[in-house]
DNA sequence: TAATTTTGGACTTTATATATCCACGATGTA
DNA sequence: TACATCGTGGATATATAAAGTCCAAAATTA
C-alpha cells in the first residue's frame, strides 16, 4: 500500500513539465538529471505517460515532451492507473484469472471494494496542479493552456519564432 | 495498493474466529485446513495477530487460539498494520532511512501524507463486526463478548465443564 | 513423563519492482 | 540524400520483497 518508485517518479516529472513556464518540449535528458531519475527507466516511464494521453512526445531535434492537459485536468487517479494499472484494492473480483475458492461467499471482497471506491474518488480529486501549488518552489509562471491549444505545440514555437 | 495474500489470510482467520459461537479456543489446524492457508505460514500470520494484541493464544492440548478483543473492537486498520507495519503511503517522510534530495521541497510527498490520512480514518471506520456481517454465510449466534471478560478463556471453559 | 500445540528464527522459493541495453523508427537540417 | 537527434519497443538482467517451508525449543495438559 506504498507508493511505488515508479509512480514517484511519474509524479516528479509531471511537476517538472507542469512548472515549465511555456509549452515547450523538454528533453528526456533534462528530466533524468533535473530529477536524479535513471535516464533509462525514466524512458519506460514516459513511454506509459505517453500511453495513457498525459504527456505529448515528439521526435528528433527540437523534440522532447510537454503535457498534453492542463495541470488542473490531469489527476491522480489517472497517473496512477497510467504506471500501475487499474487501480484494485483486491484481486479476487473482476479478475478472470483469480479463482479464490470463497469468491462466491465473502464479506472481505464487499468492504475491499468499498474501501477502493473511496479512494479512487479521493484520488480522482487530486489534480497535479493541486500537487504543483503544494511545492515550496511554486513557480510565478504556471502552465496555463487553452483547451484549443492543446495539440498545438512545434507549430506554436515555429509560428512564435518567425 | 494491494491487499497482500497475507492479509487476506490475516483477515479470514478473524472472520473465522469471530463467527465462533463460543470463545472456545481454535487450533490453528483447523483454521489453516478451513480457509486453505498454508499451515506454516498462516503459523507466522497468527504470531503477528497475537503480538498486536488482536488474538489470544494458549499452549498445549485444548490450547489455540480466540478473539482478544470484541469484533466490534477490531479495526482493518489494526489488522493492517499488524501484518504490514505502520501504514505509510510514501516512505521518504517520518523514514530516517531514507534520503531523497527532494523531502524539504515537495508537493507530492504533502499531498499523499493527506490522501494516507484518508485511508486511514476509513480502515479505522470498519471493524471485524462489519465485515462479518457482510459475509453471506451470516452466523445467528455471533461472538458477544463483555469486555470483562476479554482475558478469561481458558478458566471459563473449565468452569463451564464443571 | 509423554503428548500436544504454539513459538521463534533460519531458510528457500517465487514473484515483482527496478534498472539496463541496444537496435529501430520518426523527425529536422543541410 | 545524408546525417544527427531523440523517442520507441522489447529483451534482458538485477535487486528486493512476498510467500512458503522447516525444525527444534518452550509452554501446557494429563
Ligand atoms: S477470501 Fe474473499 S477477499 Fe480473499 S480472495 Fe477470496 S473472495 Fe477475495
Ligand atoms: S520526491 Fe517527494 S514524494 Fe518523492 S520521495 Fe522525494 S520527497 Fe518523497
Amino acid at each position: 500500500m506504498i507508493i511505488s518508485k515508479t509512480l514517484d517518479y511519474a509524479v516528479r516529472t509531471l511537476i517538472y513539465l507542469g512548472k515549465q513556464p511555456s509549452r515547450r518540449s523538454i528533453l528526456m535528458k533534462e528530466i533524468a538529471e533535473n530529477q536524479k531519475i535513471p535516464l533509462s527507466y525514466l524512458a519506460k516511464v514516459m513511454r506509459q505517460l505517453v500511453k495513457a494521453g498525459i504527456i505529448f512526445s515528439e521526435f528528433g531535434p527540437n523534440g522532447g515532451y510537454s503535457l498534453k492537459k492542463m495541470p488542473s485536468e490531469i489527476t491522480l487517479k489517472q497517473v496512477y492507473e497510467a504506471v500501475e494499472g487499474e487501480l484494485k484494492m483486491i484481486e479476487c473480483f473482476d479478475t478472470p484469472g483469480s479463482s479464490c475458492v470463497f469468491t462466491s461467499c465473502c464479506g472481505q471482497a464487499d468492504i475491499w471494494h468499498e474501501v477502493e471506491a473511496k479512494l479512487i474518488k479521493i484520488l480522482e480529486n487530486i489534480t497535479l496542479q493541486d500537487v504543483i501549488e503544494r511545492d515550496c518552489i511554486y513557480p510565478e509562471k504556471v502552465l496555463t493552456i487553452n483547451k484549443q491549444n492543446t495539440l498545438i505545440n512545434k507549430q506554436e514555437r515555429k509560428n512564435a519564432n518567425t
